[in-house]
DNA sequence: TCAAAAGTGTTCCTCATACACCCATGC
DNA sequence: GCATGGGTGTATGAGGAACACTTTTGA
């Protein structure tokens, strides 16, 4: 922000910001999940006009004392009792009319968890929290649809160049699990020996001596994120990409 | 922004709305240029306390009565006299200190344009508006050099992916002007074959008959971007990349 | 004729892509 | 023994990286 005018002097300008100036901040947090071969996003139901019956994101009013970033976690850990999460920022959207009840200016933030690590069932502050499948998503409230849709174009990019994708996945998974989740994120399909050899190159996994049990086919080995040979990689000049 | 929530109720919400909640929201736009071999950035200098003599980049309060595009649009235009720039939304920052006559969260914004296009010496509202080298820069006002780093990690990296860099040249450039322009952005050397194959076989650019004049060597040729040409080859599923 | 930058091809190597069959298990 | 998904190797081509000399001009 500049001060930097003649037109204005500090004291219009400091009425300004006591004044006219001013609008609420919100932020939304769109929490990727994945089960059952399938994306899915953090949804809570909205019961409140004009949007009862409608979903949204998990999204709520900053603070004057509080940082975005602090915000989006305060609010996520209050609406879904998930604590702890890193969000990373995404956009601000200000269309005027964006929200029914004044101006209100939102940003974005996304982040990824494992759905075995949260049970929606826990509602801390009594909302209906559920995960629903991206393909399932219809009409949310407010410009929600708009927010996700950035979200998962930012989550699409980071996907190929950082290894994220793991931490949508149960500590110890097979490689088909871990193709399926690029393939459901980035809505193609992957060819199976390209994808194998090329994760494997990679040096990123610790392979588990472990199987698969009680399936009706081979059993599939498991695999793990290898983050402290990622780490020594990194600073040696590797650039993760899918 | 969800309004979803059953311990505050609309009324409460609303109130909110009114008061506590709000602060004042600005842009910050970091305008690129390129002359003389060298990167550039749009600033102006600072005349109110804490940061007279410092400079900073060209923002301002946004208004409740647009959205932060169109802010960033006027501002534009009121301080500096540049008209219907595209600029391209960066990120939201939001430190509770960054500003410090209140609480100011400010959007950044970037874009490119050419110097020949623009004489700073229009100063619309009376302001001293410079350009200065990347290189050059030290201490700007407020958070301004975190601003304008992440516009500028921004800038190189879709300087790579989009064909941008010719809006910072003149329309007819050589080979050897648009190579140096990625190098000063992108801050490393590039082989002189292997830049020209690329774009060559790229073709986005046009060749003209022309050469430079008067120049104490070889003079060398001059091409164009070729809009219909990138536009056409863009649908037909081409993706640039230098 | 010299200085200064323009312009030009080839080799090597890495990596992306395309593709088909055998293996281990539960039923 | 059969259905189901797990697991493996090779050949081809495209594109990135490294690299040195000749050409054109003004002074």
């Amino acid at each position: 922000m500049s001060i930097n005018t003649t037109h204005e002097n500090i004291n219009t300008w400091l009425s300004h910001l006591k004044e006219d100036y001013k609008v609420a901040i919100s932020v939304d947090c769109v929490i990727f999940g994945y089960d059952n071969q399938e994306l899915k996003v953090l949804l809570l139901e909205s019961n409140m006009p004009p949007f009862e019956g409608q979903e949204s994101l998990v999204g709520d009013l900053v603070r004057p004392s509080e940082t975005l970033d602090d915000a989006a976690q305060r609010i996520l850990e209050q609406r879904t009792g998930i604590i702890n999460l890193y969000l990373e920022q995404v956009a601000t959207f200000s269309d005027i009319d964006r929200h029914p009840l004044g101006r209100v200016i939102s940003t974005a933030y996304y982040s990824l968890i494992k759905v075995q690590d949260y049970a929606p069932e826990v509602k801390p502050d009594g909302l209906k929290v559920t995960w629903k499948s991206i393909q399932d998503i219809n009409q949310l409230a407010f410009d929600h649809n708009l927010i996700l849709n950035t979200c998962l174009q930012m989550l699409q990019r980071r996907v190929r160049e950082k290894p994220i994708g793991f931490s949508l996945l149960p500590h110890k998974f097979t490689l088909k699990q871990l193709q399926s989740l690029y393939e459901a994120i980035l809505g193609i399909k992957l060819d199976k020996r390209n994808f194998r050899r090329k994760i494997k190159n990679s040096e990123i996994l610790i392979e588990h001596s472990e199987s698969q049990q009680d399936v009706r086919h081979r059993p599939a080995k498991y695999y793990s994120f290898n983050k402290e040979n990622y780490n020594r990689k990194l600073e040696a000049g590797y650039s993760f990409d899918i």
